[in-house]
RNA sequence: GGGCCUGUAGCUCAGUUGGUUAGAGCGCACGCCUGAUAAGCGUGAGGUCACAAGUUCGAUUCUUGUCAGGCCCA
């Protein structure tokens, strides 16, 4: 026997179930352990941070990155499953500093940095419970007891030796940068870079910090004149919002495809700050805009016109004396860049140290600037009273605009309204300032990267060329550094100079120098982290001193190089053979966001090894060869979910309510790299769609089988299977192909299609057609045959059906295979992947199946229309078919005269034997042709025989009088004769007779009684095995039919015995398609029957 | 401002290597309940495939542009 099937499910009541028996059966280790010769499918699981909560987007990426390992292992494959956490960087300390209520850098190393990072240390699992639960809930097998973590001494050692790496390997010669600070020919390079600088807490932001922090500010701008060199009263006028910044002007930009112009003003300009006879040099574009500050069109004369690449290296005065440069320094000339547009000012650019652009061009042309602002946000150079400023003060670009206008160099002063970035977190403004930090020199192996792109397959496909491609072609420097507390140190010390440098690879090779310096060396175990790192000073061999430089890594980075620093590859113990077998990942799945973040870290990460070990194998420069991209999880109307809306939706309670199957199947019947809507009704979209009559079709072979006490083990002796049985095989094996297919190229959304609609034909056809056959007992081979059928199809289905739903399906393997078959494996997990079995498929009787059921379709249509209930048994169907159509449905006549209710089946070869047409003549062709003819024409089209409207039916054309006439010439309407109902939808026209003759009002009346009987049973909630006995009380022509349908009456309705009477008085009457009856059941207590 | 994606039925989404009648689910209308399933089944209505121009014998599909929404970057 099989375990009786609870009916309605308790579907999160069985997950748990399940979880238990994997869990006691180990068959997540097993799964992997029984495949140890299979060949490696690898895959990277990418480090979530755990100092918040999971939520329902990380159930998407679970439900992913489980499908494709269970599949695969299914097909033999060996597939270690590693988890790994992101325990270092930004979100880390974001949350101490909350926690511990610092604002600063200068809290925090008041706070001690020893303590502050202890704490993070504290902080960095906060969540990771509930991660594991989530994780564990929805099933996903993933190896949770021996994860990695980023802050660990062999993950450290790694982000150390790949900076080795980096350091050890030389750029070629055109990528050699002889303005780096320390490193100019190497991977890994000291320099400056630009970046958002808080003045108040000393601390670069983020970019995510600062998208956090812009805010719309109206402030003074102000136009300067610079005095062109050797021109008299001529001067390139500048515009900026930031007046602080002319302090340290060093150039001036124009854009190499604008169009300048050198006007000559006629008068004074109204705000008497331009003379008569003044020369000014900008953009043509910005006249009209500056139209105001000059005066009017007629106030000036274009005296010449330039292209802005002619500007280039014209020289000008600094504004003041302060900023008078050397003989041998560079700077204060025109120099033309692409970045200058003519949207806002003047066209020409102000160039000083503190902005991306600005930086970029004063090192590639090597400009001697000076910092006048310095990174405290003070003044330290320039006229007496301003110095020690702070620079937004409001006063200072009122003073500087006042010394300039009294100086004759300001052109004009305007309000501006824009965005300007100010710190999230303190209010206070931000200033681009060039920082130190430490940088991978990405544009050195831009086309390797690029290469090894073109080898990844991306889902979406788009991301290759789109998003990922065109990130790479711009790919800048990588600066790996963060000035911050909580992080992978950087494994860098430098003397004061810069002339030295050292990188060390590994603890290990510190403690040489240590051991050699006469200093205590570290223990394997011992914290490396700051501030006990910093204690370290190394020196040369010639006692220069090293001090380490003083920067963490970027957690980019640090996620980067997961295929090694998961294992602590190449110190730890093992790490070498494990790696060797685990690299490159087949397979990997993130969010969108990650093509900047762990997508690029891991090609970069690579692509730099690579470089590093001079490997040619091109399929080995990116760590990983497939990648699903996911997109966001919204709520259920589409908006993101978010705390202070309060839709969020909780992993665990979802999935207690709707079992995780439900939610596992709601992110693979979306594409992944859509936004998806998640919410309860989805899930029970789900529920409906696919586990609930997957759940029914189980339920209905467990009864039965259980009633016959069918087993799975038996040879009975069976008929060959049935046309119908034949067809659910076919279904079946090319259902397994097209998921295999579908998996095979990572599109997860056709899969979960093919299931679904299996699933529909299984229940909503397969069962339907089929169930008498397992309840009528005088075919005893059919009946075997049908069990034996319906059992490989659930078992099979069971295990395609595996990787996606791991709860149902090991479920119904439990009881179906596990419990019955002495060989069975302990888990459906444990399977192999079913292989399509190309002998039990039969193309033409699925052909043939398809037409069948859309001759039924149709059919039942025509039905509707004549408002015929399929109770009511017709005489004939006619349908019209050719040859071939007609041998389709050989074996399948009887099966569309049951749904149907029909006697027989007629064929026919014409639509005009179904119809009559009559023709009118189609005056838009006709008019044209024949002109005032057409009166002479049209009478005759309109008595057209039938013979010929017949063949403008068919498509045919008919010469009338000596002129040809075609079906375009006509139109034709359709008269079908009063006894049939025709019905026409797409390939098939079929009629159904709608004649009664007294036979057929018999049966319909007694099918009409039945049913009525068995609301009375069901109302008064018999058994279905329940025996009554039946007095029906009706007139004549009731009385006439039930006498000639007794049989029937009594299978169909279990009764053991019928007394028919005339129609009685009492006032119990109902009515049965127009016949009065009265209907008396009564029970028949079971030991009394036979 | 730049890049990428999306726009198909009332809603959520498939699909279209350019070709008879563009599909599904939900919702709606109508019908159907004793032999697995009312958390069910059937039938039907519902579409200018965002808009415009172009290429083509033919465009929802290809090209260009416009509009709207989203994501990323600035």
């Amino acid at each position: 026997m099989f375990e009786q099937v609870p009916n309605p499910p308790d579907f999160p009541k069985q997950d748990h179930a399940i979880l238990d028996l994997w869990k006691k059966e180990d068959i997540f280790q097993r799964s992997i352990d029984e495949r140890k010769g299979g060949e490696d499918y690898v895959f990277f699981d990418g480090p979530p941070g755990t100092n918040g909560p999971p939520h329902v987007g990380h159930l998407m990426q679970s439900a992913l990155k489980d499908l494709w390992p269970r599949y695969k292992t299914m097909q033999g494959r060996h597939v270690l499953r590693k988890a790994g956490w992101d325990t270092h960087g930004l979100p880390i300390e974001l949350t101490a500093d909350r926690d511990l209520k610092l604002a600063s850098k200068q809290d925090i190393e008041a706070y001690g940095v020893q303590k502050y990072v202890d704490y993070c240390r504290k902080t960095v699992f906060r969540y990771k419970s509930q991660w594991e639960d989530a994780i564990h809930r929805v099933g996903r097998f993933l190896d949770l007891d021996n994860f990695y973590a980023t802050y660990t001494n062999d993950y450290i050692q790694s982000d150390w030796w790949v900076l080795r790496q980096a350091w050890n390997t030389k750029v070629k010669p055109e990528f050699v940068d002889k303005t780096n600070l320390i490193g100019s020919d190497r991977f890994l390079y000291k320099d400056y870079r630009v970046s958002a600088w808080c003045p108040t807490q000393g601390t670069t932001l983020s970019n995510f910090e600062v998208a956090q922090g812009y805010k719309e500010v109206t402030e003074l701008s102000l136009f300067a004149k610079m005095p062109v060199i050797g021109q008299e009263s001529t001067f390139l006028v500048v515009w900026t919002t930031t007046a602080w910044t002319l302090l340290s002007n060093i150039a001036i930009t124009a854009g190499p495809d604008l169009a300048y112009v050198r006007i000559r003003m006629k008068n004074v300009s109204a705000n008497n700050l331009n003379k008569a006879g003044e020369r000014l040099i900008l953009a043509k574009s910005r006249l009209e805009a500056l139209d105001g500050f000059l005066g009017g069109k007629d106030n000036y004369e274009i005296e010449a016109t330039f292209a802005g690449t002619e500007l280039a290296n014209m020289e000008y005065h600094p504004l003041w004396d302060f900023q008078t440069l050397d003989k041998d320094q560079r700077g204060h000339f025109v120099l033309v860049d692409d970045y200058v547009t003519a949207d806002e000012g003047t066209g020409l650019v102000h160039l000083a140290p503190y902005g991306e652009d600005d930086y970029r061009l004063i090192k590639q042309h090597k400009l001697d600037f000076t910092l006048r602002v310095n990174e405290r946000g003070k003044v330290v150079e320039g006229e007496a009273e301003w110095l020690g400023r702070w620079f937004k003060d409001e006063d200072l670009g009122i003073e500087i605009l006042k010394n300039l206008a009294s100086r004759g160099l300001l052109f004009a002063k305007a309000k501006h309204t824009h965005t300007y970035p100010f710190n999230y977190k303190t209010g206070t403004p931000l200033v681009y300032y060039p920082r130190p930090g430490w940088f991978i020199r990405a544009r050195a192996m831009r086309d390797e990267m690029l290469e090894a792109n073109e080898r990844i397959n991306w889902i979406p496909d788009h991301i290759r060329e789109g998003r990922f491609g065109k990130w790479l072609e711009n790919v800048i420097d990588w600066n790996i550094t963060r000035e911050r507390f909580w992080g992978s140190p950087l494994p860098v010390w430098t003397s004061e100079n810069d002339e030295h440098a050292v990188v060390i690879s590994s603890i290990e090779e510190l403690n040489k120098h240590l051991v050699r310096q006469g200093d205590e060396p570290f223990s394997t175990d011992a914290d490396i982290h700051k501030p006990r790192i910093d204690d370290v000073v190394l020196h040369t061999e010639d006692g220069v001193a090293l001090r380490r430089e003083n920067f963490v890594l970027d957690s980019w980075f640090n996620a980067g190089i997961m295929p090694w620093g998961q294992v602590g590859y190449p110190k730890a113990e093992g790490a070498k053979d494990y790696f060797n077998k685990q690299y490159p990942a087949d397979f990997i799945c993130e969010g969108l966001d990650q093509t900047r973040g762990w997508f690029y870290s891991l090609l970069a990460a690579s692509t730099l090894l690579a470089k590093a070990r001079g490997d040619e194998n091109k399929d080995r420069w990116s760590s990983y060869k497939n990648v699903i991209c996911t997109n966001l999880v919204l709520d259920e109307t589409g908006h993101k979910m978010s705390k202070s809306i309060g839709n969020v939706v909780a992993p665990i309670p979802i999935m207690d309510k709707y079992g995780a199957d439900a939610v596992r199947w709601s992110f693979f019947r979306n594409n992944p790299w859509l936004p998806i809507r998640f919410g309860e009704e989805p899930l029970r979209d789900c529920l409906k769609q696919v586990f609930i009559p997957l759940w029914n079709a189980y339920s209905f072979f467990v009864t039965y089988a259980n009633v016959d006490g069918w087993d799975p083990n038996e040879e009975y002796e069976m008929v060959e299977p049935t046309p119908i049985d034949r067809w659910i095989l076919t279904a079946f094996n090319d259902l397994v192909n097209e998921v295999t297919e579908s998996l095979e190229s990572y599109d997860v959304m056709p899969a979960a299609s093919a299931i679904t609609d299996f699933v529909d034909r299984l229940t909503n056809w397969y069962i339907r057609r089929s169930r008498r056959r397992f309840w009528k007992s005088d075919d005893q081979g059919d009946k075997l045959r049908a069990y034996r059928t319906l059992y490989d199809i659930l078992t099979g289905f069971s295990k395609v059906l595996a990787p996606f739903a791991p709860f149902i399906s090991e479920t119904i393997y439990q009881n179906l295979v596990r419990g019955r078959m002495p060989e069975a494996l302990d888990s459906i997990h444990l399977e192999k992947w079913p292989e399509a079995d190309d002998s039990l498929r039969d193309d033409k009787l699925k052909a043939s199946m398809d037409y069948a059921r859309a001759v039924v379709s149709v059919g039942r249509a025509a039905r509707e229309i004549a408002r015929l209930k399929v109770r009511q048994p017709l005489a004939k169907l006619i349908l019209v078919a050719e040859e071939t159509q007609r041998e389709m449905l050989k074996d399948l006549q009887e099966l569309i005269l049951d749904e149907l209710n029909v006697r027989e089946i007629e064929f026919a070869d014409s639509a005009n034997e179904l119809i009559t047409f009559h023709a009118k003549p189609n005056f838009p062709a006709l008019g044209p042709r024949f002109g005032k003819d057409v009166k002479i024409w049209a009478p005759r089209i309109m008595q057209a025989t039938p013979d010929m409207t017949a063949s403008w039916a068919d498509g045919d054309t008919v010469v009338l009088e000596g002129e040809t006439f075609g079906p375009d010439d006509v139109v034709l309407s359709q008269e079908a004769p009063e006894h049939l109902v025709v019905n026409e939808d797409g390939e098939v026209l079929l009629a159904l007779d709608k004649r009664l003759s007294d036979d057929l009002r018999a049966e319909g009346l007694v099918r009409e009684l039945i049913n009525r009987i068995q609301n009375r049973r069901k109302d008064r909630q018999f058994e279905v095995t329940q025996r009554i006995e039946l007095k029906i009380c009706a007139e004549e022509e009731m009385r006439v039919a039930v006498e000639k349908h007794l049989a029937l009456i009594e299978r169909e309705v279990l009764a053991i015995r019928i007394v028919v009477q005339e129609l009685g008085e009492s006032n119990d009457k109902i009515d049965v398609n127009g016949n009065a009856v009265q209907l008396y059941i009564e029970p028949v207590p079971s030991e009394s029957v036979e």
